[in-house]
DNA sequence: ATTTAATTGCAAGTTATTTGCATTTGAGTA
DNA sequence: TACTCAAATGCAAATAACTTGCAATTAAAT
């Protein structure tokens, strides 16, 4: 079982050959911090500090989707959210009020029976797997 | 176990108080018949025979949405794809073509156990599980 | 056939994202 | 430490994506 890396931004970027610049490090701070995938527009709010320019933060995400650093996620119903990709951690969300758990589940054993099924497919690297529900505050609430 | 419905646009409308206009019928009959998931982009141009008016198509898809009639799905690296809720369909994605190959795993018994786990959730609804990797293909084609 | 609320199309906003390019900066090397 | 250079940034301008208001249309119930 691999070991989940605990999460340091600078040696992250060092890693996959991307200059420690303040805007990155600054961006995979927060996400890593975040107990909650965040979407390019809370990205952009938290970033304003260290004078984040939304070009530059675009550019940034991109790259480090491209790179498999962070991980997009359909938790909005038409906006994605980013996640650190090493937090590999699911969620359940509420869908009245958004309210987002983390449970982290393995379901590498799946991962493994996919790629085995699939005729067209050799690796599979990543998987994700989210739950919507009702919390129970709103669950309560409705009654 | 749930029986999967078999997807009628008509009647799915009908069930959830929606009027059945041509745009919407398009709509549910193109995500119906697709073997993948779609990005709002590739909805507008499927439909535009019926001469969708791009307004009108997102207040469809919002409203299809929020009533739980399609999924948005993140497989795209920055924008969100849907698919029918009712096809309940994982997949499996080549990060370097783009191929999506349909894995109907059933993990309804890991939702489940998310639900009892938790402390804050009450009722788990829908989950989501894709998995990402190289296909065979993409695999010779680098080596 | 008539009525009415839901839905649409259009046009005009607003917001989100991308791009080009001149300037700056991190990090390796002398 | 100073020097070099590709990588990364900031800014401004362009494009694309999405939203909204409202008058006109239409599905469906009577």
């Amino acid at each position: 079982m691999k070991k989940s890396t605990p999460i340091d931004p600078e040696a992250l970027l060092m890693e996959h050959g991307f200059k420690r610049t303040p805007l990155r490090l600054a961006l995979l701070s927060v996400l890593s911090q975040s107990t909650k995938p965040l979407t390019v527009t809370e990205l952009v709010k938290k970033t304003k500090k260290v004078g984040a320019d939304t070009a530059t933060l675009y550019r940034a995400l991109g790259a480090f989707v491209e790179a498999g650093i962070i991980h997009p996620l359909a938790l909005q119903k038409d906006k994605v959210s980013y996640q650190m990709a090493n937090s590999h951690a699911h969620h359940i969300m509420c869908t009245d009020c958004g309210t987002i758990e983390t449970v982290p589940f393995c379901v590498r054993d799946i991962a493994k029976k996919a790629a085995q099924t699939s005729k067209l497919f050799k690796i599979i690297n990543e998987h994700r797997l989210e739950f919507f529900g009702t919390c129970r505050k709103c669950v309560r609430a409705v009654r």
